[in-house]
DNA sequence: TTGAAAGCGCTAACAC
DNA sequence: GTGTTAGCGCTTTCAA
């Protein structure tokens, strides 16, 4: 099968005693051809271990049924299931996934973009939350080549997007809070520049909007997303003796981080404090005590996302440009009831 | 740049005043062509924005520069930064990484052999611990496609591999419990059938062997590596009331099994139990108390991997077929000092 | 229903 | 140093 020259169409034509048209036809377009040919067809191919050339073929066909992916960090334990998603919906469809990992660099993203415009890859995912370099600068006049983008839409630029419900997702989760009877809740990991970060702060603010409650905006801590953020944004809170009784996180790492600071100051959890994180993270539920959060649906994400830019690329419009699908509250151990001290 | 006809090798020889032939050595060549045209082809392709057609070139060279992953979940964290390192060796000699995603599904593995012998992809990086169905079955006298094995070697066949020395390190990590005065140790995970668990296991031996301490069999516990088997595994040792002081479990997985059945008993670690984990996912630094562990040079591995199969594909034998990386004892807090109560 | 033949864009042998 | 040309394996008119 391997090193002993591969058989061509020709081998197949030769031992059907047909044309390669016809073992073409065969192959792609069997209804168009003879019964009986079309068995001798089969045989040939059964005998000689025929698989399509698939450079040849996408040489002519101008495409390649192959779809790249580019993320700043395939290791990222929030990719990889959408990754998984993304994976198992282009193999159903017959498509290839090339994985792209830029690492943010912008000479990566460039370096990348080549399999696009050498036809190696026909479309593109995107993780990056913002075009590759080499598309962002180019001139508006040019198509931009067939593209979703997942986990964080991308600025500026109207990219068919799918991803969770951010807004949604954190209103549940400090309903939930109010719900359990906290009425002071910080929100840990502001960030207005990141859009994920700036919807979950929004969605926190119309739940206590809704619950009648007022916002303190000394509750409200700004933070990247790390773990070392909230464990910072927790510490500044002990400092300036601001506390509340539960803290809402923008995402689980940061909620890891407010749960070493509390460990730190000896406090135990859920009794004195309560904390909430968003995504649910492998390890959310192995950490003591195990993380209330809310699920993002990743492998949903990856699957609708991947379809819907295999439509896009069978020329079709897209039925909708952004979808957002529901995270899930997943009650753990980390959120206690409030009872006044 | 998209969807406006993209230019060909014709268009800049056009353009440059010379043949597709020179702006082909031009490209590729460099030095067999003469500065004064060079800089005109130069001058051209950036006009242009030409492109190299990949699918083109693949069919004339008879290789894609792509290389076919093969995983039974991308998804699984000890994989992620396996293969990251991958990617970058890859991406770093020019070539592209193809996901394939098998779920150890015989059909999938078989349907994703067809970007070998479809010449998509020019060699193999195996995470799955076997031959891909189809490979595994075919007359011996077939050649395989070059490949390297990661993560786990591969049963039965002399296929280069490349992953961490699960022998020596756990031979260090029981080393570690022994020098920390710990003189019962339990092996969680004990699965003869499977590669790792059982090199492990044999680590753990021979640092008690070396240290003049006997195994007491009652102290070897079964175990397929996740979670719930290493939280069973010492269920099952408070039922029997054969205790050690200390576990050395066969991976991070397993000692967070081991941690919540501790937690659930009561008791406090390490105070009255250490426990030591082997891979150092994620987690591990989190969870409470922090595990001590052995740390995978994962990237690493990945990076060895890719260069000896591209090493391979470019000809030339491999240095050696197996390669055992050193894992790294990484001291955290889940052990203690064993003192008589 | 089938076959002949053009041509996708490139590299490499060969000739100059 | 450079150009001409064959041909990689396939799909797809067009004609029969």
């Amino acid at each position: 099968m391997h090193h002993r020259k591969l058989a061509t169409i020709e081998d197949v034509a030769a031992i059907a005693g047909v044309s390669i048209a016809t073992v073409s036809r065969a192959i792609n377009e069997p209804r168009k051809v003879a019964d009986e040919t079309r068995r001798r067809v089969t045989d040939a191919i059964a005998r000689t271990g025929y698989t399509t050339n698939a450079m040849a073929r996408s040489l002519r066909m101008r495409r390649a049924n192959m779809i790249l992916i580019l993320a700043p960090d395939v290791g990222d334990p929030n990719f990889s299931n959408i990754l998984v998603g993304l994976e198992i919906a282009a193999s159903t469809r017959g498509y290839g996934v090339l994985i792209g990992n830029t690492q943010n660099d912008p000479e990566r993203e460039a370096d990348y973009l080549k399999f696009i415009s050498s036809n190696q890859a026909d479309g593109l995912i995107l993780f990056t939350g913002h075009l590759p370099f080499g598309l962002a600068d180019a001139d508006p006049s040019v198509r931009l080549p067939p593209m979703v983008a997942v986990n964080e839409p991308v600025l500026n630029h109207d990219v068919p997007f799918v991803g969770v419900d951010n807004f949604e997702g954190a209103r549940i989760a400090a309903e939930h809070l109010v719900s359990q009877g906290h009425q002071r809740i910080a929100f840990i990991g502001r960030s207005p520049a990141r859009r994920i970060n700036a919807l979950r702060e929004e969605g926190y603010r119309a739940a206590l909007a809704q619950a009648g409650l007022s916002v303190d905006e000394r509750l409200i801590l700004p933070g990247d997303g790390t773990t070392e953020s909230g464990r910072q944004a927790t510490e500044h809170m002990f400092v300036r003796d601001v506390l509340p009784s539960a803290f809402l996180c923008v995402n689980d790492a940061t909620a890891l981080g407010v749960f070493m600071a509390l460990n730190n100051r000896g406090y135990v959890l859920p009794r004195q404090f309560s904390v909430m994180g968003f995504d649910d993270i492998a390890f959310a539920s192995f950490v003591t005590p195990a993380l209330t959060t809310m699920k993002q649906p990743r492998r949903k994400i990856g699957e609708e996302a991947m379809n819907m830019l295999l439509t896009l690329l069978e020329g079709e419009p897209p039925r909708q440009r952004e979808v957002f699908l529901r995270s899930e509250l997943i009650v753990r151990n980390s959120v206690s009831r409030f009872t006044e001290k």
